[in-house]
This record gives C-alpha cells, sequence and structure tokens, in this order.
DNA sequence: ATACTAATGCTCGTTTGGAGCATAAGTATG
DNA sequence: CATACTTATGCTCCAAACGAGCATTAGTAT
C-alpha cells in the first residue's frame, strides 16, 4: 500500500497601496502563513479554482490575475514518520488592495525581505549582510561568486530579479532563522534576516517577488494592481515598488507612451502641490493580455 | 475519507542533433508518450530524484539540466469515477543526445509541431492551419486577435515563444486530433494538426519548447546540448533549430562572442567545404551557470 | 510678484541590433 | 597552376533603443 499525498496550494498575492508592495497573509499557530488551503480531489475540477475558493474562505479577497509559480515537494525534514507526503503548489496572484476578513492582512515586502528595497539608500541590512556573507565564504571562489553576483558587491550591480537566488544563499549561509528553525537550532542573536513567514512560506514569497519582477520586464502586469486611472507618477512609483528601484523619469513616460500602454483620459489628477498630471488608463488591447507588450524597464541593472 | 491522489512525474527531454531537435519519447500503450513514473512519497525525498530515477529506469539517459516546468492537475474528463486524482508536474531536461534502451526512441520536434519550424521556409501546414483557423474565427474578434498573433497572421512577425499559446489555439480551433479524443468524438479527416503523443503529452511537449526557447534569450542553456567543443556554424546551427528561426551569421557571431559566451581552442574542425573554421568551447563562467549573460538573440521577432 | 513644486517636452550622445560588403582560407575542377 | 566555389571571419553603416539631463509649463504657497 502506497503511502497518501496531501497537496495544498498556496497563494503569493501582491497588491500596492501608498507606493509599498504588500503581501496578503493569514495568522496562524506557527506565525503569519500565507494563504494556502487542501486540494479537494473530488470537488475541485483545476487547481486554480480550488485556490481561488482557498484564498476567498481565508482572506475575503476575490483573487484576478493569476499564474502558477512552482510545486514544492521536497521532504519534510522534520515529518512525523506517518505524515502523508506533502506537496504545495505555489501561485502568484496580483490583485487591488481591498480590506480582508479578521485574521488576514497585508504585510510589507520589504519588512519581510529587507534587502530587497534599494528604491531610496541601498538598504541599511545590506551591509551587515554583506559582511556575513563575506565571512561565510571565506576563500570559497564559487561562494564568492554567488555572493558577489546576487549582492552585487562588485561594480555595485544590482539584479532586481535576483530575488530568489538571493533568499537561496542567505539560506544557505545561515543568514535567515528560518535555516535554524528547519535544522531544528537555536539562531544565532542579530541575524540580518530575521523577519520571517511559517513553514517554507518566506521561500515561496522570494519565488513569487522574483516572477514578478522578471514578468514586468516583459509583460504590462502592473495594471493588475492599479486602480482604472492613474497618474504616470503613480504608476511609476507602483513599479518601483515592486522592483525595488527607482527609475529616470523622463525616460520612464516616453516608454509607457510609445509602448502604447497607456491612453491619456483628458481629466486631471487633483493637485499635489505642482503642476496637475493628468490622468491616464490602461489601453484596451493591454488590458486584454494578447499582444506582448511589456513595460520595458530598461535602467533596470544600473 | 479524502480520494487519493496519485502524482507522475513528466520529463520533457530535448537534445539536438544533426542541427534537428529532438524529444526522447518512450512507447506505450497508447502510442508514444513522454517518459513519466509515479511519485514514490516514501523513497523519493525531492520531486527531481525521482524525475532522474524514472528517465534513467525507462530510457537509460542520465538528465544534466532540469528544471520545472508546469505541474498539470486538472480532471480528467475521461477518468473512471473511482479512480484517484491524478496530477502531474512536468519537467525540462536538457541532454547531448545519447543512445536510449530499447522501448525509447528520439522523436522529431518538428514531426510532432509542424507549424513550428521556420528555418527555411514558413512550414507547408501553416497555410492550411491559417484557413482553418480564419474559418473558425469567423467575425468573432477576440478569435480574430489571437489567431492573428499567435500565428503571424498580419505583418508577418512570427513570434518563436508562442509555442503553447499556438498549441492551445489549435486546440480550442479543433485542428488537433487530441482534442476530439478528449472529448471521445470522431476527428474529422486530414486535420493540420495530425501527430500526437498519448495523453495531454503533446500540450506538455508544448510548454517545455515555448520554456526553452524562451531562456534560450536570456540563458545560455544551449551549451547543455552541444558537445565539449563546437564550432560557431555548428552552435548556430544549434540554436536555429531549437528556435525554428534562422540568424544572421554575422550578428550571431558577434553576439556570442561579445557575449564572452565562448572562447577559441586553437584547433580546428575538419574542413567541410569551405574555409576551415576554428573550434570553440563555452566558458567555465558560462557553465557554471552563475551569471547572467543570455545569448540574447535579437533579430528573433522579425 | 516671487519662490517652489511637480508634470511634461525635447535634445543629445551612446549603445545595441539589423543588414550587407569585403576578405580569407580552404576544396573541387579545368 | 589558375579558376571557381564554399564557408569562415572581419568590418562598416544605419536605424532604433537607451541613459541622462536641460527647458518649459502649470499649478500652489508666501
Amino acid at each position: 500500500m502506497r503511502a497518501p499525498i496531501s497537496l495544498s496550494l498556496d497563494a503569493v498575492i501582491v497588491a500596492v497601496t501608498d507606493d509599498e508592495p504588500r503581501l496578503l497573509a493569514v495568522e496562524t499557530g506557527e506565525g503569519w502563513a500565507v494563504p494556502s488551503g487542501l486540494l479537494d480531489p473530488d470537488a475541485d475540477r483545476t487547481l486554480e479554482v480550488a485556490l481561488r475558493r482557498w484564498v476567498a474562505s481565508q482572506t475575503g479577497c476575490e483573487v484576478g490575475y493569476v499564474e502558477q509559480l512552482y510545486t514544492f515537494g521536497d521532504q519534510d525534514r522534520r515529518r512525523e514518520p506517518a505524515a502523508p507526503r506533502h506537496l504545495s503548489v505555489a501561485y502568484l496572484a496580483l490583485v487591488r488592495e481591498a480590506q480582508p476578513s479578521p485574521g488576514a492582512a497585508w504585510l510589507d515586502w520589504y519588512s519581510l525581505l529587507p534587502w530587497e528595497d534599494h528604491r531610496d539608500t541601498p538598504p541599511p541590512v545590506l551591509r551587515e549582510i554583506r559582511d556575513q556573507l563575506d565571512r561565510w565564504a571565506g576563500a570559497d571562489p564559487d561562494r564568492r561568486g554567488r555572493a558577489a553576483i546576487n549582492f552585487g558587491l562588485e561594480s555595485g550591480s544590482w539584479d532586481p530579479i535576483r530575488v530568489l537566488e538571493r533568499y537561496e544563499l542567505l539560506y544557505e549561509a545561515g543568514l535567515v532563522t528560518e535555516r535554524y528553525r528547519d535544522d531544528a537550532l537555536e539562531p544565532p542573536a542579530g541575524l540580518p534576516g530575521a523577519p520571517e513567514l511559517a513553514y517554507d512560506h518566506r521561500r515561496v514569497a522570494a519565488t513569487g517577488l522574483a516572477r514578478l519582477r522578471g514578468k514586468l520586464t516583459y509583460r504590462p502586469v502592473v495594471f493588475e494592481v492599479m486602480p482604472t486611472t492613474f497618474t504616470l507618477t503613480q504608476l511609476q512609483h507602483t513599479v518601483e515598488a515592486l522592483i525595488g528601484m527607482r527609475l529616470h523619469k523622463q525616460n520612464f513616460r516616453r516608454l509607457v507612451e510609445q509602448g502604447e500602454l497607456v491612453e491619456g483620459t483628458g481629466t486631471m489628477a487633483p493637485s499635489t502641490g505642482g503642476r496637475p498630471a493628468e490622468r491616464f488608463q490602461f489601453r484596451s488591447e493591454v488590458v486584454s493580455e494578447r499582444p506582448r507588450p511589456g513595460m520595458r524597464l530598461p535602467g533596470l541593472r544600473g
């Protein structure tokens, strides 16, 4: 008799409000976690349907855009011998922020992954992380190489897409607390990668952010988190929030406009102290996802 | 008591020989299929380990590069009521072609997906496909739009990456035989998308080819299917075989060389009737996958 | 009126990509 | 041996895309 398998659906749900990217989380006995629920093999015709059902029931939010991310199936080192083998299929979802039901809340992405926010100054933790990685790598050229490339040690080039690689490097180097929890060890004090989620959900979240940042460069998925009308500055700030970097303002407009992603509505946004901005909306061709007009996002690796 | 779940691991294994891309398949009662086997929840520590085990036992081939593709979990319309719910996790693997064990064989990708090979002339089936899609779309603007974008009806722009979208469009339009098999109907004669694989494996294969073509544009994964040394022309032909398009020769070399993907070995390849070519090899930095030097593949959407 | 702020418009130089000409170094043929 | 033919390799030219910054405009605050 073969052992049973249980399968859950995990949702990395992203929104942006007040120019800050947020992750929808639910409270569990183990701390904050990403919305997640078991597949009902009889009732759920598709995995995506099951996912939407669970997200709605746990958070009260209806998700729009959904995309499969990754299936995690490694054996849990801490499982009880008789427990069923557990797999989880993770999804990325984009929504406009809404009030979640009790027990659910929006968390700040950059509290979770503080080293990922390079919008203003390089994040303060990064200094610490680099020092500790340097110590961890020692003279090992492979370790040094990976640390340099992923954390932009040399030449100051930061690649926003390498979210997952960075997380995994920190895990390997023992700089995130999950590492100690998974091995049932006591974590050393003052780790740079302290704030965590239950289970392997910070890894799942990192996978989602990496995918989202990558996708932004070739598909205009931003519109999923934007209100129907917005100013170009709002759009830019939203993109910047997601990729964690600042962009050149004039060039950003040029790209958006000549990429024919948006069109003016003729109306003006309430002024915030300077010249009033026109309100724009996404062109319907963009919304229906058919072509592949990406928001090109140049200046992304400088 | 919850119904049981069974989970298989499917491998889309790609090689290139004689400038033709090939897919590794095994013989089953339902025809050719991709290598596949059930996860043993107790024995297999990771999904990838299970995959490698099954591939080796079914084909005798050891796969090198492996990457998770997608998890298929829709309920099978034709399943028996008491059968366990079946899911499959598909992987993409790249290998240098080797003799498989009996019962396994290399199939030609472009016999399977004949409309995907645009290396010389546009493939002959494409005419037929376009006509039939035109009839299917009728006056529906959405259908017309998707057909046009995916099959390059207007402006002659063919996007090699849209392999999966094209397959799904053909499926939806009833131009591939699987569609009729899945609905237990008799297929009409003379379908353009005739040659098929068992189960949903042609869809799985299309997913793999799409991913591979996309990945080639930003990661130098070609080297996984190349011998240790090769001429630049061989490299170009291999890439062309995979993306199904011809590339400008001089520009290709420029990209490869200034992308610092390869280095000369100083030795010459046996002449084939013209000026002898230098043999190249991939730089070790490229092989160890660390940086992100993609083979840029410009001229890809013209 | 003047200072300040943010939006918008435009230029300019650099880099990248697409296309083709020119030359080099072999083989096949008279 | 001269000539044609083939393929490899080197280089140029032009157009489009990108990065950076200056200039102007249209509001609000003092």
